[in-house]
DNA sequence: CAGTGTGAAACCGTTCACAGCC
DNA sequence: GGCTGTGAACGGTTTCACACTG
């Protein structure tokens, strides 16, 4: 059925889907079939059919997807057509590596300003892109900038949201580990990368006791 | 009822109510309610009575739960309580900033050892850890390390993952943007971050053909 | 024949309402 | 009165089976 809903959780699947696809291309394919999608970033067969069945037909029976076709449609359902522009708060060690990441560039994410408080590192360039104040985060409005990025200390999380808030940032990725508040317009993913590993020992059987079993990845 | 399975969602929320918990007894709480803990991490207070819900009383009505004891039991579940030693493979940029990263104390995490393939780095001392060749992997087993954090190349993903297993680790924190196989009893979690922006801008009203509305956090 | 698209069923997790307890 | 613990209702996602198509 075409004019769905899409459901959160094909949502958070759709970027996973686009790397494959663009691998594929890059390997000189044009078409490419459920099947072998799913073996390539492995998810089942049926659930990418579903996923993809919730925008439209995109694929040919007895042939498969057109990449192009299908990533360009993707790339439009997540907004990534228009190369969102980032800001980094916080430029200390993590802040840094994020700088020089090079992954972003592959869902046409650019991080184009980069803010600490330290007077140390402000005037420093990093990765082409030049540290400023904290302060002039209020130019943010000014630079059609949306997306921003923390990596501050977790004390400093919930002011440095506040103040994107109000220079008009509508989406965050949050590194620091602890709730932040936000209004509802404004969407706040946070990612505590120690939460990740802490979860990790859970699916590792014990040989004694084993009681939680583990599922693939 | 008692002494029933952990719902997967749960166990990834455990973590969460850690932080909570031991934040909270940080400010010389020894109770906490439903309500107070839902309100600090997050979550609606009668998911945290089901989620808790699934492994025994820990509350007392009226009053809340035992701060302590409640943390001593999630660390047990998750397998936090013997501080896990894990392993860094790959010291870049993301590696180095995983090195020096304070918030895996937190959760009773410790890297003890770091991995790379760079003659320049190895035997290079970061954070208290000397980088070691990634050829001595072996000795992984005689160390005690059941956990790997891999921050190498997307090319070297799927090789380093591979050694890894070999050597007996158990469970895998991969960074590296792209889907790794692993035997089903190595846990294996991939945690892309460029991913995790390229959703964001889904959740972006954009003022024109507004479709697609976000949750709040 | 290989492969897509999709109703319907099964499953899982969340939300609610409230009984029971301190 | 305040708060926990939990069966039952609900809603969303995954899985299945299969009709349909190039």
């Amino acid at each position: 059925m075409r004019y769905h809903r899409i459901p959160d959780e094909t949502v958070r699947r759709l970027p996973i889907y686009l790397r494959g696809l663009m691998f594929s291309a890059d390997q000189g394919n044009e078409h490419i079939s459920s099947r072998s999608l799913a073996e390539f970033v492995g998810v089942h067969a049926w659930l990418i059919r579903k996923d993809f069945s919730y925008f439209g037909d995109f694929g040919t029976p007895g042939v498969g997807y057109n990449i192009q076709r299908l990533a360009r449609q993707i790339k439009k359902i997540l907004r990534l057509d228009s190369v969102p522009r980032a800001a980094l708060v916080g430029v200390g060690d993590l802040g840094s590596a994020l700088l020089a990441y090079p992954g972003f560039a592959t869902y046409g994410l650019d991080i184009v300003a980069a803010f600490d408080t330290s007077p140390k590192k402000i005037g420093k360039v990093v990765n082409g892109v030049k540290i400023e104040p904290v302060v002039d985060l209020a130019a943010l409005k000014q630079r059609d900038i949306t997306l921003a990025i923390v990596a501050v200390p977790r004390a400093a999380a919930q002011p440095t949201v506040d103040r994107l808030v109000e220079v008009g940032v509508k989406g965050i990725l949050n590194f620091a580990p602890c709730k932040v508040q936000a209004p509802k317009r404004v969407k706040v993913i946070t990612l505590d990368i120690a939460m990740e590993l802490a979860r990790l020992p859970y699916y590792i059987p014990t040989g004694q006791t084993d009681k939680g079993k583990g599922a693939q990845q």
